[in-house]
DNA sequence: CTGAAAGCGCTAACAT
DNA sequence: ATGTTAGCGCTTTCAG
């Protein structure tokens, strides 16, 4: 085991100084032949690889974006990243991915870890917008681009149309002839729930039907709360007769209750999710869905950190959702 | 932007030393009251958060483990990450998140970085066994231990009894009154792909049936591969009456095939996978699986990574896979 | 209990 | 082209 080689032990073997070395493995100067290759020799030889901090340190950066996510787990959020990682990779930054499970303390450790390492980038989905931590990394001079729910500060942002995502689908059931159509929305505190909401309301209101509190739901984003909404929703004296469900965690939910009433999807009961997932083209009927440009939004995200223009005012990216219609809202 | 607060600015504002202010933060010592209170209101005031490298390079290590996967988006190694996460968390570790996406290059690139930054050690799902980068890691000292596919160095371990957990999806299969049971299976380079085709030819010789080749497929572990598997073995003129599909993304693929196909599940073919996914339950016939305890797996990693002995010789830890019998298994 | 000083490994500026 | 030097921010002896 030989723990700790140093730029030094190389420059010794090499019979070189440590600048040099340094020169030969950054490509920061020219340096003769000869002496380049007993270096990289020696660094050959003695297994040398050169300390992150120390070199940190000097340059007062770090290479890394922290990815702070609400949920590792949900597929949405796991191509996001994939987008976010190929664009840094390609600018030669790498990723730290963070879980914050939508707790705001979790949240607020992985904002210090990112200050402390005085990370060159932020991407954030905000866990809880009233305690959040956005004020901390920008008072710390740290770029921060938020994805997918709205900020309550002016910053760097990357979010899609949920309003109209939501008028989509709710229309779209809408025109398949199903006459009370439900909606299962998230919590206020999250941004998108509340925009889903808006634009079944819209939906609504465009074709003249009635807004029937009875109809909507709040629920926690979760499977569990998708499950317990739909339930609550379906064995109600009046209950609807389709289902907009805003995100796809709860959309699994709801399809267990529905399945566990004994109702049959599409022919007693019509559902629209929000989000593509991989098992929505599986199950059956396969599930139509308002989904989410989600590489692209990790992408794009990375891509504001990259091209950065400090000086520059924030800029905001709308996306387009798009509604993908399967079996599940047919009549 | 006050981009850089260092210790020197708050040993000056709250008028000590900066070592005083660098015992206070840290509780290296006692500090009399009065000092300690100026400090801590120095340090609020300027917003001063350490910087992470200066540390790790006094300290020489850094408290952070990488987890280095083959697929982020696969429900598998997520759980397994959050088992990671969560013991890695209360031993005061923090992770560092990598996706190898089952590349070699990409793989290796994860293992260097580990190294540069000292990382205090490293889980990983080894990508390619061939040309694996383990060798490098025990070279420079870093704990590994290895997850999920078994390792060809003897280090630290931990994975599950894939041949039992075969053979006992199989098994059932044949209990079930299937006939011709088919395997798809993934690439011979991955232990577990051999593993689990090995449980399925035990458990077909323990119930005195052939083994006929024409029965078994290998493809790559991936949604597309399990579809054409499935197509090929489907379409063959003998096909199996029965299906064992030794990982989860393969096992969608294969559904999608036998649904393109008109087969009916249960009635016309049985099938059985392997890994527990969210949509298991979902799905119509809901999927018999062979589940892993992924969550334990994780735990366990981050607890051998813990409470390594750098004396003691490797430990391997094995877990038990469960049978979870739903319906597309049965007749 | 506290301050001064040295040094972790690396690189950039300055000499030569 | 290359060596010497200084210093990034922090912690840890060592004195006092």
């Amino acid at each position: 085991v030989k723990g700790s080689v140093t730029i030094d032990d190389v420059a010794q073997l090499a019979r070189v100084s440590p600048a040099t070395v340094s020169r030969v493995l950054n490509g920061t100067s020219r340096v003769s032949d000869d002496k380049g290759s007993r270096v990289r020799s020696a660094v050959e030889q003695l297994g040398y690889e050169p300390f992150g901090p120390a070199r940190a340190l000097r340059h007062q950066r770090v290479r890394v974006f922290a990815v702070i996510i609400t949920d590792v787990e949900n597929p949405f959020f796991t191509s996001v990243t994939r987008g976010i990682e190929d664009a840094a990779h390609a600018g030669g930054y790498r990723l730290v991915l963070c879980n914050s499970d939508e707790k705001a303390d979790k949240e607020a450790t992985y904002v210090e870890i990112a200050i402390r390492e005085r990370m060159a980038g932020v991407v954030i989905a905000v866990a809880a917008s009233d305690e959040s931590q956005l004020d901390r990394l920008i008072a710390h001079g740290i770029p921060v681009v938020a994805i997918d729910r709205r900020p309550d500060k002016d910053i760097d942002s990357v979010v899609v149309d949920n309003r109209g995502g939501a008028r989509q689908a709710t229309a779209h059931l809408i025109e398949c002839g199903w006459k009370r159509v439900g909606c299962i929305t998230g919590p206020s505190r999250i941004s998108t729930a509340s925009e889903r909401l808006q634009g079944y309301r819209n939906a609504l209101r465009a074709a003249g039907r009635p807004l029937e509190p009875a109809l909507q739901k709040r629920a926690d984003y979760r499977q569990q709360g998708g499950y317990k909404a739909a339930r609550q929703l379906l064995e109600a004296p009046h209950p609807p007769d389709a289902l907009f469900v805003a995100n796809n965690l709860m959309t699994v939910g709801a399809l267990q209750a529905i399945h566990d009433l004994g109702i049959k999807v599409p022919h007693e009961l019509g559902i629209v999710g929000f989000d593509d997932s991989p098992w929505a083209e599986l199950i059956n009927p396969r599930l139509t869905v308002v989904a989410q440009p989600t590489y692209e939004i990790g992408r794009m995200a990375a891509e504001l950190l990259l091209t950065r223009d400090p000086e520059g005012a924030p800029r905001h990216v709308e996306l387009a959702p798009t509604l993908i219609v399967r079996d599940s809202s047919i009549r």
